[in-house]
DNA sequence: CAACTGACCCTTACGACGTAAGCTTACACC
DNA sequence: GGTGTAAGCTTACGTCGTAAGGGTCAGTTG
């Protein structure tokens, strides 16, 4: 057997990542606790601050992967199509991991994939002709919609086993921008 | 001097919810324990257990509390300007108290004000010609952007002396019920 | 080859949290 | 006076985030 070259580290932030996300999206936010995280990477739970400097950098890590995953291509055909491709690129990652929404909301910290998400749309809203003022009000009235219909379909929190109330989403109403339409998956 | 009547207790339930909503408005949902809110009472943490099971059911009579500051008269005019005035009347106390805004979006839990409140929106759009299903949509929706953009406007939530944002809310868009016009105070 | 350095993970420990269990005090009533 | 009971207190447990420092090894340097 020749020497393996061996790749020293165990854990990498994106390793860690790997793991904090499905933890959250099964057990919910309250149930990821630094030591559970380092069982489900069997590493103690200090051996994190390695990588994170602290938890809720560590949160901040999760909510930009969960926002990694929008999948939108500009087509530039027309801007409203645009814009809806974009809100319901949002709309399905939130939707895929409801548990991951609260870390969209407090405070609007520097998670680099929603500072990058906000330029698109602004970008998109000034293509349309709105100014960077108008534009802004926009996009923060879309994003309070979205968020807060994907934060009312989060079922409980903690350790409720049963009680999966299905909950459709289905949303009405709001001719402009027909904001509507917001199906699951 | 004649013999006081002696009002036993110290504490109620309604004495405790009054300190603790300030206590909340002023230094945030997170520093909410119940040794500080004890504290606050001059009194041992545990005393509160004998008027509140949990801690969550002492959250949700805050939510309780702060919609009953919620004036409200149906007005009968029209369905249109009593439901203006609803949601307004909403908007107005989330404005007044924001850091209590979570407590309203994590499982629709058993705040009584609430219920009440759902079923005088089911009345009002029944009164407009909707059916039970989709009236309970509608105000799903407005539900979700006035919490949505009621989140949006807290400042930071933990121990951030400085940082008093200004942000204006202004809303725009949104011509069907004229959901916008949400204007502070 | 030996000594050193730094990356990586572990151990121990602290203070704060929610709260279970039981105790103490002081009134109300017989 | 004796007894019951309501109200608040004390103590203690397990969990959390994380500060501080220790051990082990690979790779670099003399």
């Amino acid at each position: 057997m020749p020497g393996k070259p061996k790749p020293r580290p165990v854990l990498t932030r994106d390793r860690i990542l790997d793991a904090a996300l499905p933890l959250v999206d099964r057990r919910g936010l309250d149930n990821l606790t630094m030591r559970s995280l380092g069982e489900a990477l069997s590493v103690e739970a200090m051996s994190l601050y390695r990588y994170f400097p602290s938890k809720s950098d560590l949160l901040e890590g999760i909510a930009d992967r969960v926002l990694a995953e929008i999948v939108f291509v500009e087509q530039n055909r027309s801007w409203r199509e645009d814009l809806g491709n974009a809100v319901r690129g949002l709309w399905r990652v939130l939707v895929a991991h409801p548990n991951t929404v609260p870390l969209f909301l407090a405070t609007p910290t520097s998670i680099p994939g929603a500072q990058a998400g906000v330029e698109v749309m602004l970008r998109l809203l000034g293509r349309a002709g709105f100014g960077p003022g108008p534009a802004l009000r926009i996009w923060r009235n879309l994003l309070a919609f979205v968020l807060g219909t994907a934060l009312m379909l989060r079922k409980s929190r903690s350790p409720a086993p049963g009680r999966t109330r299905p909950a459709k989403p289905g949303v009405a109403g709001a001719t402009p921008l027909r904001t509507a339409a917001l199906k699951d998956s």
